[in-house]
DNA sequence: AGCACGCCGACT
DNA sequence: GTCGGCGTGCTC
């Protein structure tokens, strides 16, 4: 029996407390505690048993337990904590993100065992005809059996029919513990048929699947990734000695976890499916969370978070999309659900499928390193074609709201033709660099071969490198013409513009706001489903996840904001866009074409893009990331600030700066600068970039700067915080 | 983050 | 005199 023990508090403190154990308590890690702190009573979590002594520290006793059994296995709590040191937040913080808020608070963790409903008959024969919504209910249950009440209510129906059928005996419940032979289907339905190049994949990822194994599933739209992750799951499932307390994992971005995509992995592995998503409520949350935690044996499908749940037995873990910027957590614990991931699998020694149609440079730096393993899906099911991308070079041309002559004139072309137009524009602070549009060339550094980043918040170019600081030249000093912009500016119009030359056909604008609102994107979308003419105009997002098959012209209206973006990630995304939108338009019948405007239509990349090889401008593009000493061929970490004034901000950087001089001047520092988006919500943000070609020195330097700005105290107005491997540098 | 302590201004 | 503002510091 443990003399004391290290807990996690549910505090913002870069630290673990000790307590010591009251006589005959008896503890175990990832047990939950009532613990006193100061003068308050705290829930706190068991990290570790007899810590080594603190010295001149008197500990407090634990006051009870809240269960004898331990909440977080211990694989979970393991990956929390080894989080909480590589991203840098406080470990309590780490350590409850992963409970619901009830056993946050503190509230029992012994849960009624939900309900699942299963029919009791295999046809509706026995209902009368009038029973219309019953035998809907019914006809539903057959064909996906064991719903809960909360995904029969999500379905349309209400709890009176369902109690309707039940005292017709015509379904019957379950609780979670039959869940084993109620789980249907088992054995696994027939499986879907896969092409011979799914099943070269498939057994070449099946080779080696009783160790840790991450795979990179390089596979072109429609190139049918999805059933290469079913399959892959049954076949795990069907070798696994023991399937009834197996578990696996898929992640999908926010955008994509639709009724469609569940729906289809219930086709195959019915109620052995369940959802995690920012949408369930506290008490689906609780639920969910407790299926898992009591290693019912399902197939979890989730969002970011779902990483964090509390599984006992993963025999495999599917990453989908793997490139998409929503599996990084953008504030408090900033962690990265794919690489969180990966932990996971060489945790549970099972294997782990990144897929994706535009890899990121990470997981094919991984690949080109031989720590994943690459594999290829390049046929494109169905009949469309590849679309046909095209540059519009608009040097010296007239811009109205963004737009230029040809890209107008084929706009015109395709509404008549009773089709529909996908615009992409670059969204708010995203491409900070000063152009002149007569020649195409970007104002430079004059000490390095940098390109200058213009701050709008002070009107100054700066160089993000040497730190070189200047005005707004009137003249371009490669042509001597007055055409220097800010590449990207005018979009704003962009939807006025298009009004105004198109005003019958609707025009409809995408972003962040939109789509805040479940549904709401949805209802906007509808003429776009619909098939009738329209123009859409929106950010990268648009791209993500929605299917256009009436859109048949896309346009990209600024490709060199992403060229030129202060972002080094700027090409990346751009040449993930590209792909994905012409992935994504002119499905049917119809080749979609994909127009990008440019000032430069001789740039390499973009014209490789073109031919839509992705894997080779994708390496390109690395190679250029290895030539600069850029991620990932090094490592980064920032460090920012926000506070009243600009100057404040900066104040605290540059001490930090000096303090990385003084400690490892080995590591380069970045700044500070004001950040792109310099005022938000009228605070003022800097930051500073620290890289290093290896990851331990770079860690250490990290968590001392953490440790100092800590035990420093800033002022309340002032916040800082630390963002580990940085995924936007805006 | 809480929550106390502490040290100055305007209220009964 | 003392109620209460929130600046600073600590919590095993
Ligand atoms: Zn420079
Ligand atoms: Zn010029």
């Amino acid at each position: 029996m443990a003399q004391t023990v290290r807990v996690a508090l549910p505090r913002p403190v870069r630290q673990l407390f000790d307590y010591r154990v009251p006589e005959g308590m008896d503890l175990v890690p990832g047990q939950r505690i009532r613990v006193p702190l100061g003068r308050q009573r705290l829930t706190a979590l068991v990290v570790e048993l007899d810590p080594p002594e603190l010295p001149n520290v008197t500990l407090k006793d634990v006051e009870s337990p809240l269960e004898d059994w331990p909440v977080l296995p211990d694989q979970t709590r393991e990956l929390l904590l080894w989080a909480s040191r590589y991203y840098q937040h406080p470990p309590g913080e780490c350590v409850f993100a992963a409970l619901p808020p009830a056993l946050r608070r503190g509230a029992p963790a012994e849960l009624p065992a939900p309900e699942y409903w299963y029919p009791a008959t295999a046809h509706t024969d026995d209902l009368s005809a009038q029973a219309r919504r019953q035998r809907e209910l019914l006809q539903w249950l057959i064909r996906y059996p064991g719903q809960t009440i909360s995904t029969i209510r999500s379905a349309g129906f209400n709890r009176s029919l369902l109690k309707a059928l039940h005292e017709r005996d015509l379904v019957r419940m379950a609780t979670g513990e039959d869940i084993n032979e109620t789980a249907a289907p088992w054995p696994p339905a027939p499986g879907v048929s896969l092409n011979d190049a799914q099943h070269e994949v498939l057994s070449s990822i099946e080779q080696n699947t009783d160790a840790f194994q991450p795979h990179l599933l390089f596979g072109i739209t429609g190139s049918g990734k999805t059933e290469v992750y079913i399959r892959h799951l049954q076949q795990r499932l069907v070798d696994d000695p023991e399937p009834e307390s197996a578990q696996a994992l898929v992640l999908v971005p926010e955008i994509s976890l639709t009724p469609q995509t569940l729906a289809r992995f219930e086709q195959h592995f019915g109620s052995r499916m369940a959802v995690w998503h920012s949408a369930l409520n506290a008490t689906e949350r609780l639920q969910t969370w407790s299926r898992v935690r009591r290693g019912e044996p399902l197939i979890l499908i989730g969002t970011r978070s779902a990483v964090l749940l509390p599984f006992s037995r993963l025999i495999t873990v599917v990453v989908d999309e793997e490139h998409d910027s929503s599996y990084k957590q953008m504030e408090g614990f900033r962690y990265s659900a794919r690489d969180l991931a990966i932990y996971r699998a060489r945790q549970s020694g099972c294997p782990v499928i990144l897929g994706s149609a535009t890899p990121s440079l990470e997981s094919l730096h991984n690949a080109g390193e031989g720590r994943f393993r690459l594999h290829r899906l390049t046929e494109r099911a169905g009949s469309a074609g590849l679309p046909e991308t095209r540059l519009i070079d608009v040097r010296s041309r007239p811009l109205e709201g963004g737009l230029s002559r040809p890209l107008i004139d084929q706009i015109e072309t395709t509404i008549k033709a009773e089709e529909q137009v996908l615009l992409f524009i670059n969204r708010r602070g995203f491409s900070p660099v000063v152009m002149c549009f007569e020649c195409g060339t970007p104002i430079e550094c004059p000490h390095c071969d940098a390109r200058l980043t213009y701050h709008r918040f002070d009107n100054c170019l700066r160089c993000h490198h040497c730190g070189h600081q200047q005005a707004l030249p009137r003249k371009c000093p490669e042509c001597g013409e007055e055409a220097l912009n800010a590449v990207g500016q005018g979009t704003e119009k962009t939807e006025t513009v298009l009004q105004q030359r198109f005003p019958d056909t609707p025009v409809l604008r995408i972003d962040r706001d939109s789509t805040r609102r479940r549904g709401q994107l949805d209802e906007m979308l509808k003429p776009v489903r619909e098939g009738q003419p329209c123009i859409l105009v929106g950010t990268q997002m648009l791209a993500k996840g929605h299917d256009f098959p009436a859109v048949t012209l896309a346009g990209i209206l600024d490709a060199d904001g992403g060229l030129f973006s202060s972002d080094f990630r700027g090409p990346e995304h751009l040449a993930q866009l590209v792909m994905q939108v012409g992935g994504r338009s002119g499905r049917a019948a119809k080749t979609g074409r994909v127009l990008i405007q440019t000032c430069q239509s001789g740039h390499p990349m973009l014209n490789e893009l073109c031919q839509g090889d992705y894997l080779s401008v994708a390496w390109k593009l690395l190679d250029e990331r290895k030539a600069a000493d850029l991620p990932p061929a090094t490592f980064m970490t920032a460090f920012r600030v926000e506070g009243p004034s600009m100057e404040d901000s900066l104040t605290v950087l540059d001490e930090l700066a000096d303090k990385v001089a003084a400690t490892a001047p080995d590591i380069p520092v970045l700044g500070p600068f004001p950040a792109i988006i310099a005022r938000k919500a009228g605070r003022y943000r800097a930051q500073i970039l620290l890289q290093h070609q290896q990851r331990p020195p770079l860690h250490r330097l990290t968590n001392q700067l953490c440790q100092y700005l800590e035990q420093k105290r800033l002022p309340a107005s002032l916040r800082w915080s630390v963002d580990v491997d940085p995924q936007s540098l805006d």
